[in-house]
DNA sequence: TTGTTTGTGGACATTCATATCCACATATGA
DNA sequence: TCATATGTGGATATGAATGTCCACAAACAA
């Protein structure tokens, strides 16, 4: 996958709450809705709540609620917050030695996470939500 | 990282043989010249000699190389034999329920990887090179 | 104040990629 | 034929990502 499996939950439960905007939902509901176990997912929410990227409210009527706008809210803003992508800043044998060897090849590696993370920063999550006008972008896979 | 650990120690090996064209490099030399730990660099080549891209030889004078033109060999050639980047064909939930809602999402997540395919079939191990002229290309990170 | 509903934080379990080790098979040269 | 140098395959170990569980804290309503 493009992005560890909890930066994919973090982000399905970020675009179901932004299909949802203003109502908080539960950690129950929202595992229900995305898919995410249960359990795993206030951990994964955890790091987003931190960041003030959303509310958490315990107590009756409690759950979890977006609160930027889904607009102003890019994918890599969630990728970076819940696990950020690893960059290669140098070759993994340092400066010495056979560097040369290497160093084109981690750069190939190094780029293709850099244009994804360009992707990722152009899309917002209003672009991903089912009725939205961004949806059609890129063309699907093969 | 963009691929696995193994794919990446795979691909260093391939290079580093690809630079000694036509000379067998034994396991402890590949492993010193390339990082990968020594004990592990065997299970490492094993699918590409499984594939036909590397030739192995066992006894005195025997190691590994490289049987195909590096020019002729791509980088995604050496991940799809070692390590696959794994696609994403369907949206998690199934295409019931909220599949809708998660669509969108799940086609920019496979979308990034497609786009890393894309320049990793485009790239020859002879441009990885030190020497090669196919070392000048896209900027790096930052 | 009390009971119920919710998220929180930490301990623990599970899984999988990564890594190690070693007995064995095979090739070479003397 | 024998000694030595290599790769092979399988058992096992390690560590990080993922997932589970539960006692606790906090918020609300009666």
């Amino acid at each position: 996958m493009a992005v560890s499996q909890t930066a994919d939950y973090a982000l399905r439960a970020v675009v179901w709450l932004a299909h949802h905007h203003g109502q908080t939902q539960t950690a129950p509901q929202l595992a229900e809705a995305t898919g995410v176990p249960t359990s795993y997912l206030p951990k994964v929410l955890q790091p987003l709540i931190r960041d003030g990227l959303l509310r958490a409210q315990r107590g009756l009527h409690g759950g979890y609620a977006l609160v930027r706008d889904p607009a102003l809210l890019s994918v890599l803003d969630i990728i970076n917050c819940v696990d950020p992508m690893p960059r290669i800043h140098a070759c993994p044998l340092g400066p010495g030695r056979h560097h040369d060897e290497l160093c084109a090849l981690h750069r190939l590696l190094d780029g293709a996470t850099a244009e994804a993370e360009r992707r990722f920063a152009e899309t917002h999550i209003d672009a991903l939500l089912p009725v939205s006008p961004g949806t059609r972008d890129a063309d699907p896979h093969d």
